[in-house]
DNA sequence: TTGAAAGCGCTAACAA
DNA sequence: TTGTTAGCGCTTTCAA
């Protein structure tokens, strides 16, 4: 009788890392048990738990979680879209979300669109071919086809600064055309008559400086001078705006970024105009720095971080199948009154 | 003869997302087929590639790279860690992260150390366990612990913001002792004599201070005060710091950061000084909006977007077996001239 | 409480 | 150029 020939080895390559099997070897019990010490030890008697995990201290072993989100479809990852990092409003989002999402387990993955929409569909097919288990969506213009995909993939995802009507999914944010009502009151109460707007070129400023406008416009005031300075949010076009806005003269500023507000107000001492005597300047994003300066900046607060983290145990509440609250949260804001107004 | 039972089928849930296997069905070829189609393309006929291809398309399949970079041992992941975001000098290196690892087909996961240490362990076991084909370190305090994971786990691995003697792996920095010369001899040049520093307590900080403060002393010019604002980086440190440096009289300030020298400014002209006749006054970090102050801030810049550049592209090389020039780059730095010094 | 077997969706190795 | 087969390292299902 011929021998049996053992079927042949394919070999291939491996990280070389420390594998659940192996450490079920050396402990003496099946891989699953290994696993049920790492996901569900409460199923796992004391003594046996406690030998598995003794060797993996011993041996190092860090679970290889590409291989457990394939078996178990739940990838513990969660994908954050941002328009940019730099000087943005939205970094106190993204940093709760980091850490809301680390404390749950779960790692955040980071894309920038760059405010291109060609961009935003790449980053969306590339995030969706990791399979997070959800998706937060940051003040982004998302098209026709990003939604479909999204909708298309089934994964949970949360829109944040904003609420839109109709969300695509989960939602936190806040009322833009509020705010525009807020600042107009706040500004009108304080006895400014010839109102102004400077904005950046982005949907969420628009829908503040129109509000703001109407209201203005619906208290029987002049009309409101609008400057757009594109897509430049820094302080340096806050500075040309003044310089614009001057012409026309005016005694009252709303700007759409705390760095465009404090650009018309160094203008505006440059140019020896008295703030807020001469001028009152307000600005949108209350970033740190805008409290120590001279006048203090004022400035509409949004509880970023909040939103961050709240958007973070949504999406991880709905990855765990549990049901959350309400879909749509809106966390306001607030008029920080400070020296410039 | 009884039939063959046919063996017992285990249906496991999945995603119910369009699989490779099925774009194959539907296209007549063999799975590895469609594989070659999205990662070798050139080894596919054109015939077939375009029936394969008119399959992804009309399905709108997104293939799964969890299971990919399972297979592959290459998860086109790659993992930054930040000590923190907001307002951080960091922010173009990750900007420049995500964007170059994007165009090259990579994601950026992301990670806060909150510039703790229990959490910085934390997180590099979490980013480990996700295999990621490298791992941007950007001014982290590393602990041994981590050091030693990280070496184990044989992930390429870059160090940034730095030049250390002693790497883990590649290295994209710039001088820090050189940093704190290069300021002494602007300011003296200038003919400042009584200088200062003022310092947020990070290690990097710390070492530009130091050679700052010696070569002074080498100059034969009195000793420089300084003043630690310790964690926070704020305005507002930068204004008490001054408050501070006045009772002992000072010409010249060398701030650990931008914003602490926008402090110190503030904090003279709210005093009546003149900057930069009285108090010269020179940042760190040229953000963007410093340029638009009045006086413009004098500062150090440093090119954050090259860093992040550089270290993708050498963590992409290493990933891909390509061997990169240098593993250790200097991006230098310039001392950019304005209205405060 | 523990284990055996069968996949998750893909790619490496080998073969034709 | 195309296909077959056997995993990658884990978790799920089913069984004891």
């Amino acid at each position: 009788m011929p021998p049996i020939d053992p079927p042949p080895r394919r070999p291939r390559k491996s990280t070389g890392a420390v594998t659940l099997r192996q450490v079920a070897a050396a402990a003496e019990v099946a891989p699953v048990t290994v696993s049920r010490v790492l996901n569900t030890p409460e199923r796992v008697s004391p003594e046996v738990r406690d030998r598995v995990l003794a060797v993996i201290h011993d041996t190092g072993y860090v679970p290889n979680r590409l291989a457990g989100g394939l078996a178990s479809t739940r990838s513990r990852l969660v994908a954050a879209i941002v328009p940019t990092l730099s000087m943005s409003v939205f970094l106190p989002t993204v940093q709760a979300l980091t850490d809301t999402l680390f404390d749950g387990g779960y790692q955040l993955m980071l894309g920038q669109t760059g405010y291109s929409d060609a961009r935003e569909d790449a980053l969306i097919e590339a995030i969706i071919g990791r399979r997070p288990d959800g998706i937060a969506l940051t003040g982004v213009v998302h098209s026709t086809q990003s939604r479909t995909r999204l909708l298309a993939a089934g994964i949970p995802v949360v829109e944040t600064w904003d609420l839109t009507p109709d969300p695509i999914d989960m939602l936190v944010g806040f009322s833009h055309p509020d705010i525009g009502i807020a600042v107009a009151n706040h500004l009108v109460a304080r006895g400014r008559r010839r109102l102004a707007v400077v904005t950046a070129n982005d949907a969420r400023a628009w829908r503040r400086a129109q509000t703001f406008q109407t209201h203005v416009a619906a208290l029987g005031l002049p009309p409101v001078a609008l400057v757009d300075v594109g897509a430049s949010r820094s302080l340096a076009s806050g500075r040309g705006a003044l310089a614009q806005l001057l012409q026309s003269g005016v005694d009252a500023v709303f700007c759409s970024s705390d760095l465009l507000a404090v650009g018309v107000v160094t203008e505006a001492q440059a140019r020896g105009l008295r703030v807020p005597d001469d001028l009152a300047v307000i600005g949108f994003g209350d970033f740190d720095f805008v409290s120590g300066l001279e006048p203090a900046l004022t400035s509409v607060h949004v509880n970023g971080d909040t939103i961050g983290a709240e958007a973070a145990r949504q999406l991880m509440a709905r990855a765990e199948g549990r049901t959350v609250g309400p879909s749509r949260i809106d966390v306001g804001f607030s008029i920080i009154e400070r020296g410039s107004t």
